[in-house]
DNA sequence: AAGCATACCTACCGTTTGGTATGTATAAAT
DNA sequence: ATTTATACATACCAAACGGTAGGTATGCTT
């Protein structure tokens, strides 16, 4: 009955994609262990002998994903000399990256379920990851010192500005029923915000 | 040991404080029958007397306090001929009465965590309510119309936008370390995308 | 070929869960 | 004054929970 090695990897990550679809529908607390089980096919020593409890098979699920996402998005940068252009052009390809790949979009629907759980921290370390791979504070004083943007918002204001736009987006494209662009969405939005005119881009 | 009409009204509040707190801050699967009793200095006995479930007390909790909520903004409605001014002015009545009332602060979070849940449909009854108290389309339609608002944007975009400044103003209040004022920031932020003139407020 | 480590399965454990049946003291109705 | 409905407390229940001990079959190493 002993399976070899690439089989218990491959049981290793049917537990994963099953207490993704489990987690991210019912919460942390609202999903049992024999759910997971039962949704991956194999029984309790199964995924105890791959994750040593609940909460550890949480982490690793959520921290594999989310460096995942991180990574993918910092591999698309390219270089582009004006601090507002660039994070325009990060902030589609982050959201392109949501838009094309299911997983995320569940993973992140997860994240949004439980962002608040204090048990583990890894949330705010994924925040403060995320936060550090662009300086927003920077490019946007950068931006209002040549004039790009007015001055009637501090820095910091515009900052908290495109987070709560990039978030609610995806927030709103995640649970909507009609589905609308999310790429085309957030772009349209970062235009009108930051005023950006559309004829510029294509310089 | 019977108690009088007063005194069993004045233990049904409490077991209601008690579940808000409780269910604020582990969640709904994750607070338990137990916990709610022993914070409300109770027994089961008492709360099944009250209430008839788990889920009938949590549903009672929320639908009460958030039509509160929806009551009292209506009541501070005034006249106003432009409709993007009595947005303002909604928006900032809504905004301080959450500033000022902490329940309202601890019901919204446990709104935020479990705005998913799709054990009832109280939340989505609750944001239908909200949304038909206010005509965004039509108000937003009215403003690209008389140029107050440049029709770069749909009128259903500006909804979508306005939602989003809004609940992502109150979340990031509610769960900031450092505070700001929440009617103050949501306001400037209201001005700053809608364009509106600061001077012009003063007739 | 032998022996060990691996990758599980089965059966079980103590605890906690939402919920209930029963008892009881007393405010309120008659 | 007696009855009745109320407002609980107490003790309990079956089910579900996260987790574990012990067995077992087999891949992998020596």
């Amino acid at each position: 009955m002993r399976k070899t090695k690439s089989d218990a990897e491959a049981t290793k990550l049917k537990i994963l994609e099953s207490a993704l679809d489990i987690f991210s529908d019912k919460g942390y607390d609202g999903t049992s262990i024999s759910d997971i089980c039962k949704k991956a096919q194999i029984t309790k020593g199964a995924l105890y002998w791959h994750f040593e409890s609940k909460q550890a098979l949480y982490t690793y699920l959520i921290k594999s994903i989310f460096d995942e996402i991180i990574e993918r998005s910092h591999e698309l940068d390219s270089y582009e000399d004006q601090p507002l252009i660039a994070l325009r052009n990060f902030t589609k390809n982050f959201l392109n990256e949501i838009a094309e790949n299911e997983t995320y979009q569940t993973a992140l629907k997860l994240f949004v379920r439980e962002f608040k759980l204090d048990t583990s921290d890894i949330f705010s370390d994924l925040i403060e990851d995320l936060q550090k791979s662009f300086d927003l504070a920077y490019i946007f004083e950068q931006s209002i010192k040549s004039k790009n943007l007015t001055d009637i918002l501090t820095a910091e204001e515009y900052s908290t500005l495109y987070n709560s736009l990039l978030d609610n987006c995806i927030i709103n494209w995640l649970w909507s029923t009609e589905d609308f662009d999310l790429v085309e969405r957030g772009i349209k939005n970062f235009n009108y915000i930051f005023r950006l005119d559309l004829n510029k881009e294509k310089k």
